[in-house]
Order: structure tokens, then sequence, then C-alpha cells
DNA sequence: TAAGCTCGTTAAATATAATTGACAAGCACC
DNA sequence: GGTGCTTGTCAATTATATTTAACGAGCTTA
């Protein structure tokens, strides 16, 4: 990923020259001009002072996409990015909606696939899904469900959860959470 | 942001040690050490390093938040009441959910089944679905997408849209809006 | 008890990033 | 042509990050 170009993607979409997002950020712009070619690799905090001038979080920034090819609604699968890792791939639907209000995901576990050991929690927000297809292990604070095709869920972010793919295929779910940042 | 805790929690999460994760990333162990206390700010160039070593993107990386905590939050096929009418069944998820932000819904078009000739429009508020199976037709604001397996859309419910199902067999969406209230 | 391992931390040396101060190219205006 | 402004780039200095090499704490085994 090379973080160069895509900075001045980004601070070119907002119409800042360097010297004035240097300003923005406090940095100067000779800062900005070595780290557009790649020349050096910013230190987190001085990426992070760049963002905030145009501004911009870290993670609008690393999920950031080139703008809609259709007509921007439409998202095919190969537009879908993969947010997940091994055994597990979640799929964004809605990739380059900017200021979203919620997220969707379409979730895919290997079998055995697991978000984790530990359980997951949010400081807020809400989240929903729906089995598509296979058998989930959804434990919801410390409460342990079994979802087959056609169930769903929907509980308040800050429980403490975790899925698990209990069974021997693939399991598919669609999900949902709002707000959009985990 | 706090790179240094997030990186520590993510590490544990995938069991590492600092010895481990360094030799796997091709760092020392004392950068490791160092960024964790954020004694420093590393180098973008480092933090994918350190990330190809775990493995995580860094778009995972910082969409990562603080695990969570709460429950009933399961809801059968035989819990979903159906707000849609002939020919589209639409399938609520979460029902008895008070003071929603988001409503799941999973919608069922038969064959030919259509949200009707006029297209909806909304005062406020996101949707963003997903195709599950068969082949949907979507018009938004005019302009006509036609929608297969795996494809999904996000838009702003402002716009003027409408559904159809121009396949053989039926259709099924799992479709998500922001605020619930239609 | 001591040897041998792992863990995370640290001071000093080295490598890299950020700033300072300058340059040339482009453009507008007179 | 000349002045003044903007743009992005670059060399040398300074500030910061990373490595090297060490330390103490904790644990296991002999």
């Amino acid at each position: 990923m090379d973080i160069g170009p895509r900075l001045k993607l980004v601070r070119e979409r907002y119409k800042l020259s360097q010297r004035e997002l240097a300003k923005r950020a406090g940095v100067t712009n000779a800062t900005i001009s070595l780290i557009e070619q790649n020349r050096v690799s910013p230190s987190v905090s001085s990426l992070v002072k760049l963002l905030e001038g145009i501004p911009m979080s870290l993670a609008d920034f690393f999920t950031f996409d080139e703008p809609p090819r259709e007509n921007g609604y439409v998202f095919r699968p190969g537009e879908q990015p993969d947010l997940g890792n091994s055994g597990l791939r979640l799929l964004l639907v809605g990739a380059t909606v900017q200021n979203r209000q919620m997220r969707m995901l379409r979730e895919l576990y290997a079998p055995g696939a697991d978000t984790g050991p530990e359980t997951i929690t949010h400081s807020e927000g809400e989240e929903c899904g729906l089995v598509v297809r296979g058998t989930i292990e959804l434990t919801i604070d410390g409460q342990v469900n079994v979802l087959h095709t056609g169930d769903g869920y929907y509980f308040p972010s800050t429980l403490p959860h975790r899925f698990r793919n209990i069974g021997q295929e693939e399991a598919e779910i669609i999900s949902a959470n709002t707000p959009a940042n985990f």
C-alpha cells in the first residue's frame, strides 16, 4: 500500500496545496512533498497531523477508494473490499460511501472460522444480521446461541460478542451495524 | 488514537509475544516494546511490517475497536413478522427491539414482484442491501441497474427508488436502513 | 541453588524522518 | 521584460525512530 499517492489523491480531492495542508496540519510542505513521493515513510503521528488538517480519520484514509464507477450506488462483488483475515472474509458493501451512517458486511466464515477467542465490545451502536447459509454459534454477553439459515440477531454493540462457524461448510451472514465505525 | 495500546491489544488477541511478532515482522522486539508504550510513533512502513506479521491490514487495524457487552438478541424465522404484501415478503429482524437505530429486512420477491410502479422517496436516511439470490432490477434516481447474486447497493433514501424481481425465480435481498422509521 | 529459558524493558549507537532555507517553473498583472 | 505570487522539489541540518546489546523478573528443571 503506497501512502504517498494515496495522500496525494486525498489532498487533491480536497483541493488543498501542499503548503495549505502543511499549514493546517502543523507540518512543513517539504514533509508532504517527500511523503507523496514515497521517499519517506511518515510516522503515524505525522500522518495523523496531516489527516487532521483535511480532516479525515485514519480508518477513512486506509479504506479510502477510488470514486464510484457506475452511478455510485451499486457495488459488485469485485468492488467489495475484504476487511477480514484468514478464514473469515468481511466484504464491505458501499466501500466508497463517505460519512456513512451504517455499514453492511457480507461475512463468509470458513469451517471453524472465528472472530477470536476473546469477545468483541464496542463503546456504542447496534448491530444486526441474518444467517444466509450455514450454522453459526453466536455468543452474546456470555450466552451461547446456535443460529441456522434464516435466523437473525439484533443486539447493542456494547455487549461482548463472538461469532464462530461450528458447521462443516462455509457459513454466510449479511450484517449491518450503526454507526459505521467499529 | 493511541497506536501503542491498540497494537498491544491486537498482538495479544493473536497470542503473540513481542519477540514472536518481531521475528515474523522482521523488526526487533525493542521496537515493539517502545511502540506499545507510545514512547515512539512508528513509521507507517514499520507498522505495515508489524501488521503483515499478524497478519492484518492497515484498514482493519484502524477500524478495530475496543471490545463490548449485553441480551434476547436472536430472532428465529417464526419471530420475523412480515411487513410486506402479496408477492413481496418483508421479514423484520429484531421485531421486539425498542428505539432501534436501524432496521434490517429479509426481502423475498416472487417472480415479477415489485415495490410499485411509482418510485419511493424518503425525507432522510440511508439504505443498503445485498442480493443473496436471484436477479433484481434496481432503479435509483432514474438510473436502472440490474443486480445479481452478490451485488450490493448503498444510496441515500432521499433519492427515488424502486425494486423489481426480473428473474424467473424468487429473489432474496437482505437490506438495512437507517433511521429505522420509513 | 543454579542453569536455562522466556518475558518485557532500556541506554547508547545508528538509521530514518522532519525542518530549514533555498531553487526553478508556472502563471497573472502591469 | 519585470515584479510578485504560487506551485512542487531538493540539500543539509535537526529531531525522531529503530537497532544493538544489555538487564532484571518470572518460570521450569535439575
